[in-house]
DNA sequence: TGCAGATGATACGAGAGTGTCTCGTACGAT
DNA sequence: ATCGTACGAGACACTCTCGTATCATCTGCA
């Protein structure tokens, strides 16, 4: 369970709540912070010597989610390629991740400098659009704020879907993409 | 406050009491009994007399909403007129509902009966999109259920960024059918 | 006038969740 | 061996919410 080598300050116990409680709030968001303890494997005490409220904890969490949506479309991107295609790319990158994340889409995170940084991982998406119609994959008479709502939903969405085993994982980032683009209408050969 | 004629059984403090909770909880869904009670200017007793659990008030809401739902999409619906232009007539008369009803899409809903009518819903939502397909304008490739979420989705977005004065009011409807036929790629002539 | 039903105000107890504190223990470094 | 740190376990008080019960009041109606 533990590596032995470690060069972070503060291995183990820290992780191992951080860990049960994005595996438990992701099936149970009203979860009590007794049960992430249990969960942890982990006093409560020792809960609260690491993260003073639920909040605290949320919000750490919401950081991570944060860096690492971050860490997963920076890898995915290939800036030399078209905007439509690290579209699809970020698309594949991120849902994923839903998995894992789909609790703090539902949760209201207080903390200001998190809300910030999701503002500017919105405002990425913003510029990516921008791409998007000056590449006329996008039409310049959509408000980029509809076009980046949409990519947000699309996002979570898709996770639900593939979820739930409606859809399969593979089709997710491509139906996501068409459906974005070409929208689900008849294809005329693409 | 109280209108004099009132031909339904029970006229006033079950209605002030509904409208209060809808009110209320649009904004802050965690909101107390205590709290409704006092936005409908009714004691806190006299709410349990009427409505026995959070959960009863709950289910008795979404039941309404699903009516009202119901009826709007009936009203706007003309069999007559093509799937895609029934489609666009469903969102007009749905999109504004979210206004209402927004913060039943995050609530936990236990009762079998409600949630029954809610999948009836969304398999007349399914019906639709069999005859979007059968007419062409959805692709016949593309999950059934897909189609029925990116609806689904669409409304509440639409809603949102219309509430957050994002999009305008009059275009939401009209960009929700197109982005999900026709995407948010270049327009051809149409 | 007198009755019945609905209501408001209030009090009460139960239960859940939370935040804090203390105590004894295990482990590693010095 | 000793010290400091992190930990688990448990106790405790506090708050919040809920559901119920009680009682006085008000209203409409006979």
């Amino acid at each position: 369970m533990r590596s032995a080598l470690n060069p972070s300050p503060r291995p183990t116990a820290r992780d191992a709540i951080i860990d049960a409680a994005i595996r438990l709030w992701s099936r149970n968001p009203g979860a009590t912070f007794s049960e992430v303890a249990l969960h942890a494997g982990v006093g409560r005490a020792t809960l609260h010597r690491h993260f003073r409220n639920r909040d605290d904890l949320l919000t750490v969490l919401a950081e991570i989610c944060i860096e690492e949506t971050n860490e997963a479309v920076a890898t995915a991107i290939d800036r030399s390629a078209s905007a439509s295609r690290q579209l699809q790319r970020m698309f594949e990158a991120v849902i994923p991740l839903g998995d894992r994340y789909s609790f703090l889409y539902r949760a209201e995170i207080g903390d200001e400098h998190t809300t910030a940084e999701y503002r500017r991982q919105l405002d990425r998406v913003g510029t990516l659009v921008g791409e998007l119609k000056a590449e006329g994959a996008v039409a310049a008479d959509v408000p980029t704020a509809w076009v980046v709502a949409q990519i947000d939903q699309l996002i979570w969405t898709a996770w639900n879907e593939v979820a739930s085993g409606r859809v399969a994982a593979a089709d997710a980032a491509y139906l996501a993409t068409r459906t974005l683009l070409h929208g689900l209408g008849k294809e005329e050969q693409p």
